[in-house]
Order: structure tokens, then sequence, then C-alpha cells
DNA sequence: AAGACGAAAGTGGTTGA
DNA sequence: TCAACAACTTTCGTCTT
């Protein structure tokens, strides 16, 4: 079988000194910063049935309840082919009832439900999420379609809700920018949705870490590792000095990472950094200029200028 | 010529009366 | 429900490298 534990090296620098991150579904090189896998494989056990012999033993509560599945795994039907017969005239009747009303309470959500999963999954593998976030997310669609949330919406925006609300409550935020390009909906169409779901599902989401974004966009703009960490200090110095509250944590991200990028003598221009974080250059700018004026960090910017030449 | 900078006006969301 | 407000964007002109 596979083997998991084939070293692997990173394809940029080919360190082996690389650092798995399992819950954000990246592995990073520690020695350039480089993100390998931005996807998650699910090394929960397997549930295969081989073959009918086999699969009675290995069972043993039938499949694992999974939100992914339109019923969680666990329908039930009214009446499956042998009870039928058993059953007399006037039961008959009554059974018959039972499963009209059953089927018509169930088609609707679960005809939604089926479809609605089947985007979920389209759009979370187009962004590589990990497979807890996709969990979560058709968590949230379900119970947004039985509080029918969905109602007024298109169901398609309510699932990139869902997906958003996921990602930032497993600290793997992807930008509203991200979930747009991967699922076709409006960005301000998924932030409604998304502030609608949460505030009615009662779902609390802190404000998300700006260092979350980091290592993503590092990686994008070919950063070395300390740059990287270099601009997580900078984040961190930003944050005591009360310079990250009520600002967009994308916004902070970038300009920690441009000017990191500085003084390390990788200069990328506002725009490509603009253009990963998906914000402008105008916000990288003052938020920028907010932090060499707080931080005094001009100096070591200079330094490095010189040492260039 | 490209990038950095800053001013001004516009957008969408939050807050507080 | 409305107006004030903060953050961010768009656009555009000017300066710097």
């Amino acid at each position: 079988m596979s083997r998991r534990n084939a070293i692997k090296k990173c394809p940029e620098c080919a360190a082996t000194n690389l650092t798995f991150n399992k819950n954000r579904g990246e592995i990073i090189c520690n020695e350039c910063g480089f993100v390998l896998e931005d996807k998650m494989v699910d090394f929960s056990q397997e549930w295969r049935e081989f073959d009918s012999d086999t699969g009675e033993s290995r069972r043993r509560t039938g499949a694992p309840m999974t939100y992914t599945q339109f019923d969680q795994g666990l329908g039930t039907e009214v009446g499956q082919k042998g009870d039928l017969f058993k059953l007399g005239g006037k039961d008959r009747n009554k059974f018959f009832r039972l499963r009209k009303w059953q089927y018509r309470i169930s088609t609707a959500i679960e005809r939604n439900l089926k479809l609605a999963l089947a985007e979920l999954k389209r759009v979370s593998s187009y962004l590589k999420l990990p497979r807890s976030v996709e969990e979560e997310a058709a968590r949230v669609y379900t119970l947004a379609v039985q509080r029918g949330l969905v109602r007024g919406r298109t169901m398609e925006s309510v699932v990139a809700g869902a997906l958003y609300a996921a990602c930032r409550r497993h600290d793997v935020p992807r930008t509203l920018d991200e979930l747009s390009e991967a699922s076709g909906i409006e960005k301000k169409e998924i932030g409604r949705t998304y502030r609608f779901v949460t505030r009615e599902l009662g779902i609390k989401i802190l404000p998300s870490n700006p260092a979350d974004y980091i290592a993503r966009f590092a990686s994008a703009l070919k950063l070395s590792a300390e740059t990287q960490s270099n601009s997580v200090e900078i984040l961190e110095k930003a944050q005591k000095a009360e310079l990250t509250s009520g600002r967009g944590p994308t916004g902070i991200a970038a300009a920690a990472l441009y000017v990191a990028a500085l003084m390390h003598g990788e200069k990328r221009t506002q725009r490509e950094v603009a253009d990963v974080a998906g914000v402008t250059e105008v916000t990288i700018r003052n938020r920028y200029k907010e932090l060499l004026e707080q931080l005094n960090l001009e100096k070591d910017i200079k330094k490095t200028k010189k040492r260039k030449k």
C-alpha cells in the first residue's frame, strides 16, 4: 500500500524539513516558506465495504454519520419492500397515507440538500478546503435549510456563505474574493448571506487573525521563510499597538508582508501584494504608512537598501 | 515607463438616536 | 427608519526611481 512516510521535498528549495499543519491542510517548507499542499487528505478511517462478506464484519454501526450526505447517511423510509405484504387492507391504507406524507415532507428538503451538497463539494474542492471545513459547512447549510433560511436566497449563495463561515471557524480563512471566484456568486451576496445565516443560527465567529493569511499570501508571492516569519512578528507588534482592530485583516496582513519583503530585499510591488491579498494598493499604502509611523521601521528598510548596493 | 504616493469622491455596512 | 460614520475602493493626477 502507499507509504505515508515517503519523504517529501520542497519543490522550491529541495529542503526536507516540512511542517504539516493538519487543521489547515497545508504543508509548509521551513526553509523557504513555500506552501506545498493546500489540500487535505482525509486521514480518517476508511469505511468502504469490499464485498458483502467482509462488509458485514467490518461494519460496526453502519456508515459514519456525515453531514455531507443529504440525510446524514441515516435515512429512513416508511415501509421497505417486505413489510407491505404483511399488512391487511385497513392497515395498508394507513401505510400508504403515511408513506405519502413522509415522502412529501422529506423530498422538498432532501432534494434541495442533495443539490446543495453537490455544489458545496464542488466549491470546496475547487478551493482545496480541508475535509473538516467541508463537514462544518454542510452542517451549517443543513441547519439553515431546516430553519427555512434559504427562502428568498439562492441555494448557491447560502452554500457559499456556509463555506465562508466554516472557513472562518476553522481558522483557515479564504477571502470573500476567493469564495466568489469559486462559487460564481457576487462578493456582496456571499457576505450578506454569511452574516444573515450566522446571525440567525447564533454562530459566533471571532474576527479572523491576519496571521492566518500570511502563509498563503507569502507562498503566492514566493517570499522566503524569513520574510514570512518576520511579517508575523510585525503583525504581533501591530496588534499590540492597536493598529489592527476595526481594520480588514487581509489589508493588514498584506501590508505586513509588503514591509517584511522590503526589509529582506525581496521587493514586491504594491500591486502584486494587493492582488494576492484581494485588496487595493491604496489600502496597503494606508496600513503600510501606519506601520512605519507606529513601529519605527524606517531605519530597518533603509539599512537593507544600502546593503543591496 | 512603471511604481509609489495622496487626494477626492463613491460604496456598503454598522451604529445609535 | 434615518443619518452619521468608519473602512475600503475607484479614479486620477503628481512625484520618484
